[in-house]
RNA sequence: GCUCGAGUGGUGGAAUUGGUAGACACGUUGGACUUAAAAUCCAAUGACCAUUGCGGUCGUGCGGGUUCAAGUCCCGCCUCGAGUACCA
C-alpha cells in the first residue's frame, strides 16, 4: 500500500498558502539569505521535467538555509515579454497579454504542484506597467549618464554638461564615439541646444546613433550580437543581414575592463566565466596610423604585434571600410567596386562558410610606412572585418597565416624579420624567445623587447600608441516589436528627449495589427492613442502630433534582455510604486547569494545584467557592482526519443531491431505509448495517429519495438515528460528527489521514467517504517548507539553535501539510511525527529505531515537543523585493511583510540605478517590512523 | 583551428581529494509471500579462473612515468561533449 501522497501534498500545499509561510521578514536582525533562480518565459508548451530542476535544487537550499536560521528570500516571477507571443498575437490577432495571462497561469498551476518554497506574494511580471515602468526609468538614468574614463565611472550628465561649459571637451576623458569632434567651451556654449542634445548622443550610456545591425527580415527587427548564431538568429534560425539603422544602443564597451575584471571576485562556473571573457575579447597591442600616399588621409590599424611593423608589405581595408571609395585609383575602381558589391551582397553565413576562398582587390593606392617611409600597397579583402578594431590591417605575411597566405595568393612580396627562421611555407605566428632581424632598430630584440621598443617609437614621432581592443561591441537596443517594454522617449526636431520621469509608465498602446505599418515603422506605429501617466491616466492621440505642443513618440520597444537586466533587485521590494527599490531593503539583501540557471544566456542575460548593475552601482542607486556571489548552472535535462522506421517511400513500418540492411526513414513515436521495454502499444499508435490504422508493421516476435535515442525534450520529438503526470503517479516529494538523485545538477542528463520507482520506494519505506496498519506508530524506546550512528552520519554527509551542492549523493545517503533503519526495525521517535527536519528540504510535504503527527505545530519550516553530535559518530573500533607492498592482505579490528605506533606494532605482532613476510625484511611501515596500514618489504 | 570540460560495470552515477574502486539506484537473475498477479521482503550481480576449500588474477579511454600505494598527480596520445571562430 502506497502512502496517501495525494492527500498529504493537497494539504501541506493549502497551508503553506493560507500561512505565507515563506514570506521573509523585513526588517529583520536575522542574517539574510537570497536564493533566485532565473525566472522562466511562459511558454505556450508548458512545463517538461527538465524546467523544475534548478527550481528544485534552489528550493532544496532556501529550505536548508530557513532551517539555518536565515532570513530566506526566494522569489519568483515572469519574464512575460518575448517573441512567441507576439508571433501568436501575428498569426491569430489574440493580444499578446491575452496569451501570456494564459501561459503563466498554466505554468503556476503546475509549479504549485511541486511543492516550492518560493514567497508568491513578490510575483511580478516584466509585461506589466508597474515593473516596466522601472524598467524605463532605468532608461532614462542611463540616458542621463555618461562614462568618465578617468575615474572608471558612470555619471549624471548635468556633470558633463557642467564641464564642457567650463572647459568643453579640454581634459575630458570620456568613453565616447570615435567621431566625437572636440569642443572649446566657447564653442559648445555657442551651440543651440538641439546641437548640444545632439552633441550629447556621443556620450550618453544608451544613445540613438546610426549603426550597421543585424537585420533580420523574415523576424522584422535588429537582433544583438549574442541573437545571432553562426550567421542565423538564435530564434528560428533565420538569415540575418547587415543593415544600417538608426537604432538606441547601449555604451556596453566602456565597462569592458570591469567586467572582466568583476568576474574574478565571484564564484561562477569557471567555463561560463570563460565564455564571457572570450566574449569580451581583450586583445592587447597598439594602434597605428598610416598616411596614404598623395592623399589627405590616414588609415589607422590595430595590431598585436608592434614588434613585426617592419614586416609589413602591404595593408588591407574591409570592403566597408570608409577610405575605399577616396583612395581608390580610376584604373582599379570597377574591380573595387565591383569586390565591394559583391561582399555587400553576400550574406554573413556565406562568408562564414567561405573562409578557405581568399579574395581581394587592389586599390590602387598606397601607404607610407611610418618608420621606414617606404610605400606598401592597399588592398581590399573581406577576411578585413569591418567590425573590429579599425576595419583594416597592417599586413605582415611573414608574421600571420592569413596575410601571409593572402600575399602568396596575390604574388604580394613577403619580408622576412625573424632571425635565422624560415619563412618559405608558412608564417612564424609564435612568440616565445624569437628575435627579430631585418628592422632597423629593433634587431636582435625579443618579440616582448621589441614590441615595447616599437610602441615607444611610435608613440614618439605620434604616429601610434598602445592600445587595448576589445571585441564587445555596443549592444543594439531598439527592437521593431510590439510585444516589448516602451522606450521613453519622444522627438522634438528629430532630437530625442526623455519623456518626463512623473509619467511613467509609457504604457504600451492598443493595437489593430501587430505588424510593421504600411511606411515601415514598427508595429507601434499602428497606434492612434497612448497613455500614460500624470497624476492621472492621460491619454495622447497620435492625431495631436503637431510638432509644437505634441510631438511624435519612439516606436521601437526594448529587447527580451531590458526587464531581465534588473529584475533580481526588484524582488526586494515588489510593490514600491515610490522607487525601483527602497535603499534600506537593498542594503539588507545585498547580493543574490545563490543563483541557479542555464549557461546559455553567458553572454546575454547574464552580461547585460552585469553590466546595468554596474551603472546602477556607478549612480549610487545600488549597493554592490556585482549582483550574484555564486551562479550554478543547471544542465538539462534529456529526452530519450522513441523511434520506429518507415520503409522508405512506402507506409510499411519496422520494429527496431528488423532493419538491417533496409532503406529506412525513423518516425518519432510518442514516448507514452512506449514502455520499459521499449514495446509499443498499437492500440495507442492507432488513436494518437489514425493513419497508421492503413500501415503495415513488421514485427518482432509479435511486437514493435522502438529504438530509443536521447534528444533535447521537446514537444515536436515526442519526448516530453510531463511533471503533473509524475506527481500524480509518484507525488511531488518523488518528482523533486528523482530529479536530484538523476546525477550531478550541472550535468545534462537523460530522463528514465524507470528509474524512479527507486525513490518513490524509499519514500514509501520511510513512511511504512513509522506506521502499523495505516497507523502512525512509533516507539518510545531510546535507539540503539548503532542507529545513532546511522543517523548523525547521515546528518553530517548530508549538511556537508548541501553546503557543497551535492545533492544527489544527499539522496543516497538518505536511502542508506532509510534501509538500515528498516532493517534494525527502528522507529524510534527520537530518530524520527531530527530525520523529518533534515529531510524536509528534499521531501517538504511528507515531512511537514510527521512532523505534525509527531505532535508538532506546523509548519516545521524554521525548526533547526539538526547537527551531527560528534560523540555518536565516534567509533570504537577501527577495522584496518593491512597490505603488503601495497598489496591488500589481511584485516585488523583496533581499537579506535590506537595511537599510531600501537596500531603499527598490532599489525607486525599479527602472526600472518609474519607468515607473509616469510624471512622479507621490512624496510617501511606506513600507518594513516583510521584508514590504512601498509608494510613495505622486500 | 583555438579555449574549456569529460571518459569508471548492462545503465545513471559514488569514491572523505593519493589510502580496501564500483556507494546509492535502475536493470537482470534466483528465492520467500500469493490460486495468480501487483506490491513487499531476502539474496546474488565488474570480468575471468577456482567455486570439494578459505581464494586467486585482471580491471577506472590508450601508452609511459612518479609513489610503499594512482580513478585521483606528471608527460604523450585517442575519443566524446560544450563554447568560439578570418578578432589583426
Amino acid at each position: 500500500m502506497a502512502y496517501p501522497f495525494r492527500s498529504i501534498e493537497n494539504k501541506w500545499q493549502s497551508f503553506w498558502a493560507t500561512n505565507r509561510t515563506f514570506s521573509p521578514n523585513f526588517p529583520s536582525t536575522k542574517p539574510k539569505y537570497y536564493v533566485l533562480d532565473m525566472f522562466p518565459y511562459p511558454s505556450g508548451a508548458g512545463l517538461h521535467v527538465g524546467h523544475p530542476l534548478g527550481y528544485i535544487a534552489s528550493d532544496v537550499v532556501a529550505r536548508f538555509k530557513r532551517h539555518k536560521g536565515f532570513n530566506v528570500l526566494h522569489p519568483q516571477g515572469y519574464d512575460s515579454f518575448g517573441l512567441p507571443a507576439e508571433q501568436y498575437a501575428i498569426q491569430t490577432g489574440q493580444h499578446p497579454a491575452k496569451t501570456t495571462e494564459t501561459n503563466i497561469n498554466r505554468y503556476r498551476e503546475q509549479l504549485d504542484r511541486i511543492g516550492f518554497s518560493f514567497d508568491w506574494s513578490r510575483e511580478f511580471r516584466t509585461s506589466d506597467p508597474s515593473y516596466y515602468r522601472w524598467t524605463q526609468w532605468i532608461f532614462m538614468q542611463l540616458f542621463n549618464a555618461w562614462y568618465d574614463a578617468k575615474v572608471d565611472q558612470a555619471k549624471p550628465i548635468d556633470e558633463l554638461i557642467d564641464h564642457l561649459s567650463q572647459h568643453g571637451s579640454k581634459n575630458l576623458d570620456a568613453d565616447c564615439d570615435e567621431n566625437t569632434p572636440s569642443l572649446a567651451a566657447h564653442q559648445w556654449n555657442a551651440l543651440s541646444n538641439d546641437e548640444q542634445q545632439t552633441h550629447l548622443l556621443h556620450y550618453r550610456m544608451t544613445y540613438l546613433a546610426e549603426s550597421e545591425v543585424n537585420w533580420c527580415p523574415q523576424l522584422g527587427t535588429v537582433l544583438a550580437n549574442d541573437e545571432v548564431v553562426n550567421g542565423v538568429s538564435e530564434r528560428g534560425g533565420y538569415a540575418v543581414e547587415r543593415k544600417k539603422m538608426t537604432q538606441w544602443i547601449m555604451r556596453i564597451s566602456c565597462y569592458a575592463e570591469r567586467l572582466l575584471k568583476g568576474l574574478d571576485g565571484i564564484d561562477w562556473p569557471e567555463p561560463l566565466k570563460e565564455m564571457q571573457r572570450n566574449w569580451i575579447g581583450r586583445s592587447v597591442g597598439a594602434t597605428v596610423r598610416f598616411q596614404v600616399s598623395s592623399h589627405d588621409a590616414e588609415i589607422e590599424v590595430f595590431t598585436t604585434r608592434p614588434d613585426t611593423l617592419f614586416g609589413v608589405t602591404f595593408m588591407t581595408l574591409a570592403p566597408e571600410h570608409a577610405l575605399v571609395d577616396m583612395i581608390t585609383t580610376d584604373e582599379q575602381r570597377n574591380m573595387v567596386n565591383r569586390y565591394v558589391e559583391q561582399s555587400a551582397n553576400r550574406s554573413e553565413r556565406d562568408r562564414m562558410s567561405d573562409v578557405k576562398n581568399i579574395t581581394g582587390v587592389f586599390t590602387g593606392a598606397y601607404a607610407i610606412h611610418p618608420l621606414s617611409g617606404e610605400k606598401v600597397p592597399i588592398w581590399i579583402g573581406d577576411y578585413v572585418l569591418a567590425g573590429y578594431g579599425t576595419g583594416a590591417v597592417m599586413a605582415v605575411p611573414c608574421g600571420d597565416q592569413r596575410d601571409f597566405e593572402f600575399a602568396k595568393h596575390f604574388d604580394i612580396p613577403i619580408t622576412n624579420i625573424f632571425a635565422d627562421l624560415d619563412i618559405s611555407n608558412a608564417a612564424h605566428v609564435e612568440k616565445g624567445e624569437t628575435r627579430i632581424a631585418n628592422s632597423d632598430f629593433l634587431n636582435g630584440l625579443t618579440v616582448a623587447e621589441a614590441t615595447q621598443t616599437a610602441i615607444d617609437y611610435l608613440e614618439k614621432i605620434g604616429s601610434g600608441k598602445a592600445k587595448i581592443q576589445y571585441r564587445l561591441r555596443d549592444a543594439v537596443f531598439s527592437r521593431q516589436r510590439y510585444w516589448g517594454e516602451p522606450i521613453p522617449v519622444y522627438f522634438k526636431n528629430g532630437i530625442p528627449h526623455l519623456i518626463p520621469e512623473h509619467c511613467l509608465p509609457l504604457t504600451l498602446p492598443q493595437v489593430e495589427k501587430y505588424l510593421p505599418t504600411e511606411t515601415g515603422d514598427p508595429p507601434l506605429g499602428n497606434a492612434t492613442e497612448w497613455a500614460w501617466h500624470e497624476a492621472d491616466e492621460k491619454v495622447i492621440s497620435v492625431d495631436l502630433i503637431d510638432n509644437k505642443e505634441v510631438f511624435p513618440l519612439e516606436l521601437n520597444t526594448m529587447p527580451g534582455w531590458a526587464g531581465s537586466s534588473w529584475y533580481f533587485n526588484r524582488y526586494m521590494d515588489p510593490k514600491n510604486q515610490n522607487e525601483f527599490v527602497q535603499k534600506d531593503k537593498l542594503d539588507y539583501w545585498g547580493m543574490v547569494d545563490l543563483y541557479i540557471g542555464g549557461s546559455e544566456h553567458a553572454t546575454g542575460h547574464l552580461l547585460y545584467s552585469r553590466f546595468w548593475q554596474k551603472v546602477l552601482f556607478d549612480l549610487g542607486y545600488v549597493p554592490v557592482d556585482e549582483y550574484a556571489q555564486k551562479l550554478v548552472n543547471q544542465g538539462m535535462i534529456l529526452g530519450e526519443s522513441a523511434f520506429i522506421y518507415r520503409k522508405t517511400g512506402t507506409q510499411t513500418y519496422l520494429s527496431a531491431g528488423l532493419i538491417q540492411g533496409q532503406n529506412v526513414e525513423p518516425i518519432h513515436v510518442d514516448v507514452a505509448y512506449v514502455d520499459a521495454n521499449n514495446v509499443v502499444s498499437h492500440e495507442e499508435l492507432h488513436n494518437w495517429r489514425p493513419e497508421f490504422g492503413e500501415a503495415t508493421f513488421e514485427l518482432e516476435d509479435g511486437q514493435l519495438i522502438a529504438k530509443r535515442e536521447v534528444e533535447k525534450m521537446s514537444k515536436s520529438k515526442y519526448n516530453v515528460v510531463n511533471p503533473d503526470d509524475i506527481c500524480d503517479q509518484y507525488g511531488a516529494d518523488t518528482l523533486r528527489m528523482y530529479e536530484l538523485f538523476l546525477g550531478p545538477i550541472e550535468q545534462a542528463k537523460p530522463w528514465n521514467t524507470a528509474g524512479i520507482s527507486g525513490v518513490y520506494g524509499f519514500l514509501n519505506k520511510f513512511w511504512r517504517l513509522f506506521h502499523e496498519n495505516e497507523q502512525f506508530s512509533v516507539s518510545d524506546q531510546p535507539p540503539s548507539s548503532g542507529m545513532l550512528k546511522s543517523l548523525h552520519a547521515t546528518i553530517e554527509k548530508v549538511t556537508h553535501d548541501i553546503d557543497q551542492f551535492s545533492l544527489n549523493t544527499a539522496v543516497s545517503a538518505f536511502m542508506i539510511c532509510v534501509n538500515e533503519l528498516t532493517a534494525a526495525k527502528c522507529n524510534h521517535r527520537a530518530i524520527l525527529k531530527p530525520l523529518t527536519v533534515l529531510l524536509a528540504p528534499f521531501a517538504p510535504h511528507i515531512c511537514e505531515e510527521l512532523w505534525e503527527k509527531l505532535g508538532h505545530t506546523p509548519s516545521l519550516s524554521n525548526e533547526p537543523y539538526p547537527i551531527a553530535d560528534p560523540m555518536h559518530l565516534k567509533e570504537t573500533q577501527i577495522t584496518y585493511p593491512i597490505s603488503f607492498n601495497g598489496k591488500m592482505r589481511f584485516t585488523l579490528d583496533l581499537d579506535a583510540e590506537a595511537t599510531k605506533d600501537e596500531i603499527e606494532q598490532a599489525a607486525l605482532a599479527d602472526e600472518r605478517t609474519a607468515q607473509y613476510l616469510d624471512g622479507k625484511t621490512i624496510r617501511k611501515v606506513i600507518v594513516v590512523p583510521g584508514k590504512i596500514v601498509n608494510i613495505v618489504c622486500g
